[in-house]
DNA sequence: CTCACTTCCTTCGACCACAAAACTAAGTCA
DNA sequence: TGACTTAGTTTTGTGGTCGAAGGAAGTGAG
């Protein structure tokens, strides 16, 4: 199956953004929507009866008046698990079933071997998609339309081209090469399947979530791996390959130059991701195991581990700093699970103001995301739920 | 004035877009317009009737026959000088004069004292562009609306606030910070003035020359100073604050790291620009009075410069490397005086392919822009009837 | 030369999205 | 109780686009 890029309509007054702003809780009836969206109050009745009707939009109520008659509540059918999400990770993969307001409705992390292939990875992953959203005792209540499965979202840790699902040489993905995952769920799944890199996911759903007032948006996922995800002009900015946003093999200053997987050296995923982390600290005599052990050691101070946290963010910050004048973003956001490791953040921020035009860290924001675990799979639900609203 | 930012209709069968279509020849007719644009053949008769009776159209006899009728010929009214022009550079201003089609008519470069403050630059500026508009053959022939002057477009070598036209703290233009060009220019002409970073308009008359086909690029000038203007999703991006595409204080390694005139040391301005050249050649004791005598000791091979146009190249290609992993762009095309260097656009090729993901580089266009000297007025130009024709 | 066919372009009727205005509904408040 | 406010629907109108039909102007085969 072949998803077309996001459509152009997404943004201004569309269905999906009736939707959005509903599902945000920006408009609880109407009227907020028709002041929201300028459009006209018959037009706005129009088409929340096209959504209600086609179940992606209830009414719940009466609100409370503001000096005149009371508002007819609008809400996103809660608690209904219509959409399916998988965030692929180097080692874990979250799982989740989402309503079609975005929110998270029943989800797990999975362990997962990569090396075991597509096929069985991803077999599982659907099984346990397909066991969440039954398992959710308001979806199988109904049994109506409006509680039916409408699509499965796919985070995928390597190079997507996004318009046909299928993967681009992965460089920790060994055995995914190629590998169509849209035409392999679609044979699976009777809805549709849509196949993103999951840094574009998470920052998409960390923009969704936090920042769908910015344009611009720059979105680091530090966790095993490096990447980020970028909002221009509020969409998801993919590239003419799809492989925007992909730092990972960006060269960075480093004494010695740590050799990457990619076969060059100094590449920031070899000095800042947390796989680097790991192998460094081992390097250096320090006995530990993963990712998790390398974060309970800067937590706990320890000298070497901080050290190279520290060098980690310089890194980044010094890779962000190019893309921050370059790009001008209004937010810089960084997530994954090194987000919540302070001296990395620390320097990372030091470097930026630093290296930067100061014109383009005026009004920056750096911040770390919210709500980290769950982002990526958010992400993924607001690509499904945008086109299944595109669809109608 | 306050312009606002190109509007998004710019794209997909906008009158703009069959104007643009007529101009580049890539359509003749009203037939073709249909086929190319989609549109209905009742609906662009429609709107080319418009486009005609504001006179940015016209018809211009019969053409071949292709086995039935043979088309009635559409065109942009030529040669009529419609739209002043200025690129102002660190020593000289290319000032021009333009038809609706972004052709140039008349242009001529002057020589330029930036420290003589923007009252004086930009009021003699002005004067030539009227000069050169008025003394136009055929703009002064009609009389009718259609020679009449409709806007005025302007490029700034600094960072400019597209939105309101003014500067805002240009580094290499002491006495011309928060000044507001547009506010200005709206006191001395009657007609809409657009004032644009100068990398920003090279971009777009880049673009629009020879890449409109494609969705996403970047363009280098590398001048006097060094910038670059993004394109994405077939628009200018300008970022948060207008700022975007400013790579000149981006650090790159050198040994020993140039201080740069932003107080900083090692920044791409300060070992890539033109500038930077003059000066390292000078303290190697190499008599150059400015980048034309560098550009020429170049091309004759001499040892010192070549290596210093090498090493500049080495560090456009280490900053480009960034940012195409990061914004995966279909092409990147380098303008501006140094563009013809060879050493320094094979350097930059080699760094660019060396350090970039192959999936990023795999279908990228590396070039050397074409037209260079009257791309910036041709980007003023284009952006001025973007305007105009959005305005009707 | 005639007639069928092609291409080009316009006219006309229909549709759709949206808006403005009028109206109903349901509340507040003095 | 009546004036006022807010919410939402219905009605009607308008502008943009399309499809079908047709007129205009050509080509080419018989």
């Amino acid at each position: 199956m072949t998803i077309d890029d996001a459509p152009r309509d997404a943004l201004r007054g569309g269905p999906r953004e009736l939707l959005r702003w509903v599902a945000t809780g920006a408009a609880v009836s109407r009227a907020d929507l028709s002041r929201l969206s300028g459009l006209s109050p018959s037009t706005v009745s129009q088409r929340v009866e096209a959504l209600i009707s086609q179940g992606l939009l209830e009414e719940a109520g009466a609100g409370q008046s503001r000096g005149g008659r009371r508002p007819r509540q609008l809400a996103v059918p809660t608690g209904g698990a219509v959409v399916g999400a998988i965030d692929l990770g180097a080692h874990h993969a979250r799982v989740g079933a989402l309503d079609l307001s975005g929110r998270v409705v029943q989800a797990r992390t999975l362990p997962v071997r990569i090396e075991d292939g597509p096929e069985v990875v991803l077999g599982a992953l659907l099984n346990e998609v397909a066991t969440l959203v039954d398992g959710d005792p308001a979806a199988s209540r109904g049994g109506s339309a409006t509680g039916a499965l409408r699509g499965v979202g796919i985070g995928i840790p390597g190079p997507v081209q996004h318009s046909t699902g299928r993967i681009v040489s992965p460089s920790r993905m060994p055995g995914w090469n190629g590998f169509d995952v849209a035409a392999f769920c679609a044979g699976r799944v009777d809805v549709p399947v849509i196949v993103d890199n999951d840094a574009n996911l998470m920052a998409l759903g960390a923009h969704r979530t936090a920042h769908s007032e910015l344009d611009h948006a720059v979105y680091i996922k530090a966790g095993t791996g490096i990447g980020s995800g970028v909002i221009s002009s509020g969409r998801l900015h993919r590239g003419a390959q799809g492989s925007a946003g992909d730092i990972s093999h960006c060269r960075v200053v480093a004494d010695p130059a740590p050799p990457c997987t990619c076969g060059n050296a100094g590449c920031l995923e070899a000095v800042a991701s947390g796989a680097a982390l790991v192998t460094a600290l081992r390097e250096q005599g320090v006995p530990v195991s993963d990712l998790t052990g390398v974060i309970r050691l800067i937590d706990d101070g320890d000298r070497q581990a901080t050290a190279l946290a520290r060098q980690a963010g310089r890194a980044v910050g010094e890779i962000l700093a190019v893309v921050v004048n370059f790009f001008n973003p209004q937010v810089v956001a960084i997530g994954g699970r090194l987000a919540d490791c302070e001296p990395l953040l620390a320097s990372m921020r030091a470097t930026l103001y630093e290296r930067c035009l100061p014109l383009a860290t005026q009004t920056l924001l750096i911040e770390r995301v919210a709500a980290g675990q769950d982002l990526g799979i958010t992400g993924a639900a607001h690509l499904v739920i945008d086109h299944v609203v595109a669809a109608t």
